[in-house]
DNA sequence: GATGAATGAGCATTCATTCAT
DNA sequence: CATGAATGAATGCTCATTCAT
């Protein structure tokens, strides 16, 4: 079976996201994607147009997920607390899997590469702030319904994101993560239900 | 006055803070460091044995400085909410002056270059988890006297870390952070306090 | 209708013709070159074995016209002078119609690449001797009949050649070339009629 | 005795030269000169900005010497045709000494690269022309000493510089260049003098 | 100590050429 | 015959690091 080009991109993106979450963006090499994608260097360079492109390429392809599964579940039956305890354990869990620390998604990755600052303005910021902004849609839904009390809810929501980050890091300083997770996601609940 | 090797090392460190800060590890280029330190390029490396060891350096220093301070609030008399609250608002405060995101001060940079992970790893960590020490211990003092509810002390230090970072997102993604600083601060306390 | 192969062959060396006139021959580009005449770029190889070949193809070609047209004027009836006089015209105004200076007819293009030095040497330079010895031969014809004055034909043969670089560079410095063709001619003419 | 960075700069120009007339501007790679000039290549980045560069500045150093040389002759208490026989002489016995074609000083290696072709027009295209002009001074003299009869100086001008190459493109050709020198300069003069 | 010229390993990117379809 | 995706050798240029002065 040959693999049609489209699903080559998707190899190279594939082990492009293995070498630059575990090295980062500049340490990563085109030669080390491109050996891991077995594929020669120059074929790298059939589907992308330059190293940034893969990186952003990437980074937009995961946030893409990331808004889809939001959308998902904002628009689901359940409950504002249990659509963030479920985005919360699904994206925890997801992160522990990957090797090396998930600098990658982190936010302050954007300033990576002033190549392509424009291009991040333009094609990351945006997204997201979408992701901010449903995060934030789900908790003015519970503000409304009186679970969670009156507060900001982009602010909430950006503390929500970095709950995540507070996981991965325990579990990188300590080794453990188990019981841990419901007390993060108490801490929160508690400051937003009051 | 001739300055002395000592405040010497200090110049070359301050002018690397301000570039290290703007472009990251990476971009930043030992000569970029020398001519803010208006020193000559060999200079740097009668002072600090490579690009690493000076960025090391610099994070160490801010970590130390990070370390002073909280243990001279942990001491104080202020009950441990005001203490936080100090800690918190003096933060944000530093590091909102600083160009560019703080990225530099966050836990992420730590794979910053394969070279010195070793290195990170004993002189970083132990610094990071001292840190992360002194503000449980505010936070078992306030279990302690009743004023939070009972929690994980170091899961809360950890998150009490990141709202920082959520302060400087936020006013990054906004352009504003007046109002928001109380609520932020309102979000962790209510969690805490229950 | 389908075209033969010959003339794929000629659309091939007339679409590199307009690139290597424009942009000479390293940043010419063999995609450039398919791209312009219509074909991939493999089909390229099935009729030159390298981007040389091309190139000497080519320059073997306008050569070989060059002493078609030669040897027509050489046989026809035309006193001498007369023949010199349709070389040079019907020359430059070929030549001042293409885009670009014709680099590509000068002779010293033949240093072009080294992969091709030698068969520059067995291909080019004899057919080079032929054009100056069928002009050679006119002069001679003119010497004979007393018209132009005893010199080496050879090396008037070659001066005549550069006029036409002189009509071109004129034109590329001036941008006008009306009285001045009449100019150039009578300047070679004086100089051989004595 | 220590080179200094002038000397340096010379040095590297020098090499440069070298590989440049005998292989031409592509085939020339910096390593090339760096080895020729006992360097290292990032050596030769200290002293030009590109390999664009440092073909311009030779280029530009071969016409400002010419430019030089002629305003000396151009000067002096010769004869417009002594003058010029003086020209004609030293430029051909100088390029006749370099290796390769002098392709270098020729016009057409304007085009040379895409890159510089801006520059080009602006740092070298007047300086040509005011070797033409110079020249062009010199025969507009001996028009006014009725030496030469009445013509168009600015294109007998570029006719003359024409005469170095039909001098060595009969060297290439034959292998000889001795009472040919005077023959060429002859039929120029015949068709000036008129 | 201080300098900055010199070094050369290292890397992103290009492009002629091949070959499976 | 025709294609164009794939290849990988080749090269311009960068920049951390060294060292003679």
């Amino acid at each position: 079976m040959k693999l049609t080009s489209q699903s080559k991109r998707e190899v190279i993106l594939k082990a492009a996201e293995g070498i630059f979450l575990k090295k980062g963006f500049f340490p990563t090499r085109i030669d080390d994607i491109a050996r891991a994608a077995r594929v020669a260097k120059g074929t790298v360079y059939l589907y992308f147009s330059d190293k940034e492109s893969i990186y952003l390429a990437l980074f937009t392809q995961k946030i893409e997920e990331g808004i889809s599964f939001l959308k998902m579940v904002e628009k689901g039956p359940d409950p504002p607390k249990a659509k963030l305890e479920r985005i919360f354990d699904t994206w925890l869990s997801n992160l522990a899997k990957s090797e090396g620390l998930p600098s990658f998604f982190s936010i302050e990755n954007i300033n990576v590469a002033e190549k392509i600052v424009k291009r991040v303005r333009r094609e990351v910021f945006p997204r997201v702030k979408e992701m901010v902004r449903l995060i934030a849609q789900i908790i003015r839904e519970g503000m409304e319904r009186k679970e969670f009390r009156t507060t900001n809810p982009e602010l909430a929501a950006l503390y929500f994101l970095h709950l995540i980050h507070v996981g991965l890091i325990y579990q990188v300083f300590t080794g453990k993560l188990r019981g841990e997770k419901e007390m993060i996601k108490d801490l929160f609940f508690k400051g937003v239900e009051g």
